[in-house]
DNA sequence: TGAAATGTTGGGGCG
DNA sequence: ACGCCCCAACATTTC
């Protein structure tokens, strides 16, 4: 046996993990490599909160490994150059990875491959996303006969899914790994940092205790999840989206959960909630495939007919926006737990997205990449198809006369403005009554919440129903 | 995975 | 008793 190296990219987990599957199956030992790539780490790009997930992933990664005989070999470089370095310093004889359908890790692994053998397996969705296509063999545009499609094809029993190895040989002849472990960019021990990892601590162990927690058994929160999801003060949601997309959970095994759950569900009601949830899993699967075949979603709107929007760009109303002090109670509590914490709920960021498009008519691609500097979850697929639906420009997208109301919204999904008073500490005393729009608050009011509007909390930064006009305008003229 | 504008209906007040 | 108006409630259309 020779060995071989498992490069794992954005598949941080050792369970159901085709490509250490694929090297075990090849050779001994297996060199499991994480290569921290500088272009991917440039500060401004990334939050420290994304770092220190990925970072923390790595660490817990390393441990388990560990406890299996082996170590995580952690390089920073140019993937290219540092492969070639490992393979020839360790003999190793072939590179197994999974693939990734993002334009920049295509390249990257196509400039690997010129240089390493390098094999590609699938594991990144839970099913390969370049296996569902349209009887003409190109890729699906709509996401519900993409479901359908994605849904007629068999699925695998729980009992038939790949556990993480008991041992691994340890990795030999690895040079010292000491001066590798990179110094930048620094992840700051702050508050922020800190508060953001307690709410998700990094891992395979941690993302398997919550697929867990909240997919198995009669009585799991999935079998809720359809009537609670979209409710901002109630944790309805999974909270898994970090660890997907990280790999520290297996799509596959998520997939497999929900269905499982849909399956034994006790009522209607409860395979709804699991049907709901596995729905979600696919809209995964439908962006990822759709990165895969339209690439060029990354920089342009996929409907060519509305790329040439006039947007407004105002830098000031950007700014407010970023920061949670736009006067819209919503918007702004969504803003600030996203920096926060590197996570923002599901129907906050429609809400968010909405107002960033269509209230401010700002381009979609600064909101696009203002998530992908801090969402720990930020991945290129998701996050693009979910800018250009909401931008109403994309596949499948929402119409473009779709605007969401920020007020009713926050009445509809924060019912008692729980999530409001959490993120947005200056509005605690306003009462139910206003706080959904603080600037309809009287005088007297206001004095006895103590919050006056326009300095104790920002006057609406736009008025939304001139704001919804103004874009319904410049989307029929664009 | 909207919301606003517009249309319709039906009960109750009132002369 | 009856017609008229008002308007909430609901439905449909439009953006």
């Amino acid at each position: 046996m020779t060995a071989v190296i498992w490069w794992t990219r954005r598949d941080l987990r050792l369970h159901d993990n085709f490509a250490l599957q694929a090297a075990l199956a090849h050779g001994e030992p297996v060199i499991p490599v994480f290569v921290l790539d500088p272009k991917l780490l440039q500060a401004g790009d990334v939050s420290d909160k994304r770092v220190a997930f990925l970072f923390g992933g790595l660490k817990a990664l390393d441990a388990d490994l560990r406890a299996r005989g082996s170590q995580l070999i952690l390089r920073q470089g140019d993937p290219v150059e540092v492969l070639e370095e490992l393979c020839a310093a360790t003999g190793a004889t072939a590179v197994f990875a999974e693939a990734d359908p993002w334009p920049y890790a295509r390249q990257r692994d196509a400039d690997v491959a010129e240089r390493v053998p390098l094999a590609l397996t699938q594991g990144i969705t839970a099913r390969p996303y370049d296996a569902i296509r349209k009887a003409d063999g190109t890729g699906y545009t709509v996401f519900t006969p993409f479901s359908r499609a994605w849904k007629s094809l068999p699925l695998p029993a729980s009992g038939d899914l790949m556990p993480a190895p008991e041992r691994l040989a340890p990795p030999s002849d690895v040079p010292d790994q000491a001066a590798a472990i990179p110094k930048t960019p620094q992840v700051s021990e702050t508050w922020g940092v800190l508060s953001a990892l307690a709410s998700f601590p990094p891992g395979e162990t941690e993302g398997l205790r919550r697929l867990r927690a909240f997919a198995g058994g009669f009585d799991a929160p999935i079998h809720q999840y359809a009537g609670v999801r979209n409710r901002m003060d109630l944790d309805g949601t999974s909270l898994l989206s970090p660890y997907l997309r990280f790999g520290m959970i297996s799509a596959l095994r998520a997939t497999v959960a929900a269905h499982h759950a849909a399956e034994h569900a006790p009522t209607a009601e409860a395979r709804k909630g699991a049907e709901t949830w596995l729905n979600e899993l696919i809209w995964r699967e439908f962006y990822q495939s759709v990165l895969y075949h339209f690439p060029a979603v990354l920089g342009q709107e996929f409907q060519a007919n509305l790329r040439g929007i006039s947007w407004r760009n105002d830098q000031a109303e950007f700014a407010a926006w970023r920061e949670g002090r736009t006067g819209y109670p919503v918007v702004d509590a969504a803003m600030r737990q996203l920096v926060q914490l590197g996570w923002m709920h599901n129907r906050a960021r429609m809400i968010v997205a909405s107002f960033l498009v269509k209230d401010l008519l700002i381009d979609w691609r600064w909101g696009e990449r203002f998530f992908m500097q801090h969402l720990a979850d930020g991945d290129p697929a998701s996050n693009n198809g979910g800018w250009q639906w909401t931008a109403g420009v994309g596949t499948d997208a929402a119409p473009y006369f779709r605007v969401f109301n920020p007020v009713l919204q926050g009445e509809k999904f924060d019912p008692q403005a729980a999530y409001i008073r959490r993120w947005v500490p200056e509005l605690t005393r306003v009462p139910d009554k206003y706080i959904q729009a603080p600037w309809t608050m009287p005088a007297d009011a206001q004095r006895l919440a103590g919050t006056a509007i326009g300095k104790d909390y920002p006057a609406p930064i736009v008025d939304h129903a001139l704001a919804r006009e103004r874009t319904l305008a410049a989307y029929r003229a664009g």
